[in-house]
DNA sequence: TGGACGCATCGACGTTCATCGATGAGTTGA
DNA sequence: TCAACTCATCGATGAACGTCGATGCGTCCA
């Protein structure tokens, strides 16, 4: 494997193309605060189940971990013991869900939290 | 349908028999605050799980929002929208993953928040 | 004591999901 | 220009899940 970090003849970040209005893009709806309707439950429940998967969780948390904020894809592979399809469509999963954000340079692909979609999550369970 | 208030000779609260050591009963494992490992990431997934489906979300939040902060489950069928038997499977799960508790007084089975599980894995996507 | 009632469990069915090998699209460097 | 490389997509497969009718168990009341 080629080390990503050498790479230094980048333009920079170009960021993917993300939807414009992705589920929990709306409101602050909150679990404990009220009866919810089916819209407002199918959102939130979307978004967990983003979380609903130890693999995906353990992609979280080591992407967070990192001093430098970002991810290379090439580096989450071998930790998360998965082949590399299965690890490509964990992370399109959790950009999809908003909770990550992908950043390609060259051939690489650079992966970070998006801390304000899981805000949104942790305070959909707030009293 | 009987009004379930109307009991009143009862024996008080009789808890259901529930696993002493359920998933997430041991740590603070924080998503966001360094690398898990599989079996932290597994019990963290286990408890997202148990919120990722709307019918789920919107029970929580029926619940939540009772004055009295339970509910009977025979007032959760109809506003749910779904048969008897999916609302029942439903909490169980719920129970399971120790979001809910529920409590049985003679015929009708009343059920709260547990609001100690949810609030863990609200820490888990603390910063 | 027997019928009505509330609720969990069972069995079945269709859908969704996690997983991986194969392949394709785009990039790099020689 | 072409081989090597990274990563996403495709197609297939087995497991897990949501749903509901039927049924069973425990409780209540006449």
């Amino acid at each position: 494997m080629a080390d990503p970090s050498t790479f230094v003849n980048g333009w920079g970040t170009v960021p993917d193309m993300l939807p414009d209005v992705g589920p929990l893009a709306c409101c602050g709806a909150s679990v404990l605060a009220g009866a919810l309707d089916e819209g407002d439950a199918e959102q939130l429940a979307h978004g967990f189940r983003a979380l609903a998967d130890p693999a995906r969780i353990r992609l979280l948390s080591i992407i967070a971990a990192s001093p430098t904020g970002e991810v290379c894809a090439c580096d989450l592979v071998e930790p998360l013991g998965r082949a590399q399809p299965t690890v490509s469509h964990h992370l399109s999963l959790l950009v999809e869900a908003g909770l990550l954000t992908r950043t390609k340079r060259g051939r690489w692909a650079w992966y970070r939290i998006a801390p304000d979609r899981i805000e949104l999550l942790r305070g959909a369970l707030a009293r």
